[in-house]
DNA sequence: CGAATTTGACCCGCGC
DNA sequence: GCGCGGGTCAAATTCG
């Protein structure tokens, strides 16, 4: 887990940077990020691994991304690349040396471009756009610039008319072209109210959300001992919620018989023959082979799925093999995903809400701690399994490994990791499903997304499983965040300030978890790209009524799931309060930008603006790296196998 | 006595 | 092909 882990750290005292987001065009959403826009050579060169020529389509396409202008500085490293100078000068030499470099992301500027391309003022960060757009790479998807009107026409317009009478043939094109421009703006507009719905929810919900956790807090400090017996008796408090399996129950509600078949052929029966007693378990009331499959799904249904297509299976249904075997893909990485926190706590478990029982224990080489393994045991044949092991270095620390989602409600407390399992492999695999070397990509985000260096959380695509592991036992980088003398226990403000409480620990994944949660409940399910904005806010009023903080982080987190980088700049907000932010402020409005913003004093300040593209521009400290974000495709893609039963 | 835990064996994937 | 390591199983053991 620890080669190649991509650290996720976003320090709020020294956010100076301004990130822009390019926001994608859902309709003709490229499936990979726009590593045209990467100026970086090398990374460039690992966005174009299993992609196919994006500049021919860039070429001939419409612009299939509206570029919004940001503006990273990197003010962590002792290099002196703080100002826009530095980075136009040395885009392609100095950006990539480093991917390591801390990249503090301040300001998402969502719109700028946007702003330019209505002909609203032109913002300095568009300006730094104009002037990182000596990359040709990045003109190219400058779709909103006269520039691109001439190159990105469809090759149905591409006439082989001679120059003297293309004038008037021009001139209509780029009309027809500001057609097209003026129809996503409105829908950028619609999607911007629904934006703008979600986040003033955020704001109003946000001190609901402060007595929530406090509440939690509290309950947890006097029940610790007995908070998983309690959650056996908390019926009336389960959230109705189920939290389906990825992708098995999607195939038991669609393609039931063509997955049952994929999993009993191939490598199935090799298990079966051993564990006879688990054809008890894997014959659920619904016929599906959801927990046969569950059963190997922490480190073996997997792999058993992706080489599972039959003979005569794929040879009728070949074009439902391939829609299927993407959907295995997608389902492989997320079963794989997992999601591990550390932190101290003197107890053999911290404690999260659900109920497991131990069902092995072995001794890891490298590690003199035993790690035991456990299952959930709140209902029968639920999925999720977590591995509990103390750190070798220190003792003190446990780390909690989770994996897969829980296939029963659950109560409150158990939201937490329930939550954080159940997301956080959308969240990878929103940068690892948008092209064909997901893993590849997924580490290519994190390292680009999240250059910075941080004890918060870390995101390693490398590993033998994606993982995201958010440290609850280190204090943030005081490089990062040197105004912040207290030693880091817990992220809330009116928190009880105990380290050695695991209960209180366990409220940060309870947070992140949620926020990572919703971002899959959006993205794969409501997020769709063509619901309309009173259909999400009535689909997402359930949840809301069930609990608010889920909603109010879960239109955060809405925003958030457009991209990778929003994750980022959820994770800037959620590090801002660990970082003793007494304020934190999320506004919508309709103005065509969006940004967040970050002071010394941790405050965060999300403006919500009119704009519902979804490509993304990121960049460190030495220059631009512009990621397009395959957020539609990639969502759809794990709607279709996340929350089936929703 | 039932439930939970322990623990050795087994299976599987992966690297050499 | 073999060994290693991770993960799981299930009989044995312990616990309440």
């Amino acid at each position: 887990m620890a080669k190649g882990r991509g650290v996720l750290s976003i320090d709020s005292d020294l956010i100076s940077t301004t990130s822009a987001f390019f926001l994608h065009n859902p309709p003709v959403l490229n499936s990979f990020p726009d590593q045209e826009n990467i100026v970086n050579p090398k990374w460039k060169q690992l966005a174009n691994t299993g992609r196919q020529t994006m500049d021919a389509t860039s070429a001939r396409s419409p612009p299939t991304t509206i570029q919004f202008p940001v503006k990273l500085i990197n003010t962590n490293d002792a290099r002196d690349d703080d100002d826009d100078e530095d980075d136009d000068d040395d885009n392609d030499s100095s950006l990539p040396s480093d991917n390591r470099r801390r990249t503090v992301i301040d300001e998402m500027d969502f719109f700028a471009r946007k702003k330019h391309d209505d002909g609203y003022p032109i913002t300095n960060n568009s300006t730094d756009d104009l002037k990182d757009s000596g990359s040709p790479a990045r003109l190219e998807l400058n779709v909103n610039t006269g520039l691109n009107l001439l190159t990105t026409n469809t090759s149905s317009d591409q006439s082989m008319v001679d120059d003297g009478i293309s004038s008037n043939m021009e001139y209509k094109r780029a009309k027809s072209e500001l057609a097209v421009l003026q129809a996503e703006v409105e829908r950028m507009k619609v999607e911007n109210l629904r934006l703008k719905g979600m986040l003033n929810q955020v704001t109003s919900n946000y001190n609901a959300l402060q007595m929530h956790l406090v509440t939690l807090t509290q309950d947890q400090k006097s029940h610790h001992k007995n908070e998983q017996h309690d959650g056996k008796n908390k019926n009336n408090g389960m959230v109705p919620r189920q939290f389906m399996d990825l992708g098995l129950v999607a195939a038991a509600a669609g393609d039931t018989d063509d997955l049952s078949l994929s999993t009993s052929e191939g490598g199935r029966s090799r298990d079966r023959s051993r564990s006879p007693g688990n054809n008890v378990e894997n014959n659920n009331e619904d016929g599906t082979l959801m927990f046969d499959q569950d059963k190997k799904g922490f480190a073996r249904g997997a792999d058993h799925r992706e080489d599972s297509p039959g003979q005569g299976w794929a040879s009728n249904k070949v074009a439902r093999l391939n829609s299927a075997k993407t959907i295995d893909q997608t389902e492989a990485t997320i079963r794989k995903a997992r999601v591990s926190v550390r932190a101290r706590s003197e107890d053999a478990m911290i404690s999260d809400g659900c109920q497991w029982r131990k069902y092995g224990q072995k001794l890891a080489k490298g590690n003199p701690c035993p790690r035991a393994y456990y299952r959930c045991t709140m209902a029968a044949g639920c999925p999720v399994r977590k591995q509990v092991q103390r750190c070798a270095e220190d003792r003190t620390i446990l780390i909690t490994t989770y994996e897969g989602n829980h296939n029963h409600p659950l109560p409150p407390a158990a939201m937490a990791m329930a939550s954080t399992t159940s997301s956080a492999a959308r969240m990878l695999l929103s940068g690892s499903m948008s092209s064909a070397d997901g893993l590849l990509n997924s580490n290519f985000l994190t390292r680009s997304l999240l250059p910075c260096s941080s004890n918060l959380a870390t995101i390693s695509a490398s590993a033998p499983f994606p993982t995201v592991t958010l440290d609850l036992t280190q204090n943030p980088n005081p490089l990062q965040l040197p105004k912040q003398p207290t030693q880091f226990q817990f992220p809330f403000p009116n928190a009880p300030q105990d380290p050695a409480n695991a209960s209180a620990t366990a409220l940060l994944p309870q947070i992140f978890g949620q926020a990572l949660y919703n971002q899959s409940k959006f993205s794969g399910l409501q997020m769709s790209q063509d619901m309309e904005p009173h259909r999400l806010g009535q689909q997402s009023q359930p949840a809301s009524q069930q609990n608010p903080l889920a909603d109010s982080l879960a239109a955060a987190t809405a925003v958030i799931a457009a991209d990778p980088n929003f994750t980022a700049a959820l994770a800037a907000a959620i590090t801002s309060i660990i970082g003793g932010a007494h304020q934190n402020i999320i506004n919508s409005t309709n103005n065509a930008q969006t940004t967040s913003n970050s002071n010394g004093n941790g405050n965060i300040t999300i403006n919500s603006t009119n704009n519902a593209q979804t490509t993304t521009s990121n960049s460190n400290g030495n220059g631009n790296i512009n990621i397009s974000n395959s957020n539609s495709n990639g969502h759809n893609k794990t709607s279709n196998s996340s929350f089936p039963g929703n």
